[in-house]
DNA sequence: ATGGTCGCGCAGCGA
């Protein structure tokens, strides 16, 4: 079963090259980001005519999420799944595809440390970890993709002294990513690809993707049973290349789901 | 080259 995640940066622009990208690459399961629609204008039948279900939860211009899947779509939660008020923004879908139960995620952005995002942005991290404690058991698959904003450790971004003063990089953003991998999560892609100089996002500015400046952003935590069955990791840069392309690459796993 | 690029939507913000 291939899960694959990817923060298309406007799902109307990018419609062509995830039509593209989903014939080559033939995911199971595709978590999107950034899709920038209102529910009312999804593409679900165009997807539905590759043979993927879809769901799809936005409020249009910002934001929004996506899970496509042609092995199941069940139990479809959009937001936080916590009986909470509900976030302000579009940035959470959950499904159960098959037998692992997804969530995409586009955490905030938090622009800059110490601005009300920053924080925003930590809540609604800690928000997931609670939800995860209160309601999730790490022992069962599961599979949260998306755009975290965060880099995970100096090694995912391009040069880390560049980043001095910057979020994506700070030790609380790095913390609560700790925080859900303490709970019962793990970062799969970097399971199989410990090397450096391996990124998902590039700034469109400066031609920073052809000078190989970039950040791996995007994520695929995974629980125990689901990381230890995963066969092969990829951060497709062919995407990221090319006509009107989004300014991240798809990141996939593929996972032995018969040993699940 | 002291700025570089997109997307949205029609100015300027967000990334």
């Amino acid at each position: 079963m291939r899960i694959a995640t990817w923060n298309v940066n406007s799902l109307k622009a990018r419609l062509p090259r995830v039509e593209e990208w989903l014939a080559y690459a033939r995911p199971d399961v595709l978590c999107l980001q950034e899709t920038k629609l209102a529910d009312s204008a999804f593409p679900g039948l165009a997807f539905e005519s590759l043979g993927y279900r879809s769901a799809h939860h936005g409020e249009g211009r910002w934001n929004g999420v996506a899970i496509l899947s042609r092995v199941g779509l069940d139990d479809v939660v959009a937001g936080f799944d916590d009986s909470r008020e509900p976030d302000v923004d579009a940035r959470m879908l959950w499904a159960t595809c098959g037998p692992v139960r997804v969530c995409s995620v586009y955490v905030p952005n938090g622009r800059e440390v110490g601005h009300d995002h920053y924080r925003y942005k930590l809540d609604w991290l800690a928000r997931l970890r609670q939800h995860l404690e209160a309601a999730h058991d790490p022992a069962r698959p599961l599979v949260i993709g998306g755009d975290f904003n965060i880099a995970p450790a100096d090694a995912d971004v391009w040069d880390i002294a560049a980043f001095e003063g910057s979020t994506h990089v700070t030790e609380p953003e790095r913390e609560a990513l700790r925080a859900l991998e303490e709970w019962g999560l793990e970062d799969a892609f970097r399971r199989l690809h410990p090397e450096p100089g391996l990124y998902s996002y590039w700034d469109y500015r400066a031609g920073m993707f052809h000078k190989r400046q970039g950040m791996r952003i995007d994520l695929l935590l995974a629980t125990a049973p689901v990381v230890e069955t995963v066969t092969f990791a990829l951060v497709d840069r062919q995407a990221r290349k090319g006509k009107l392309p989004s300014d991240h690459a798809p990141v996939l796993i593929d996972v032995d789901t018969d040993r699940l």
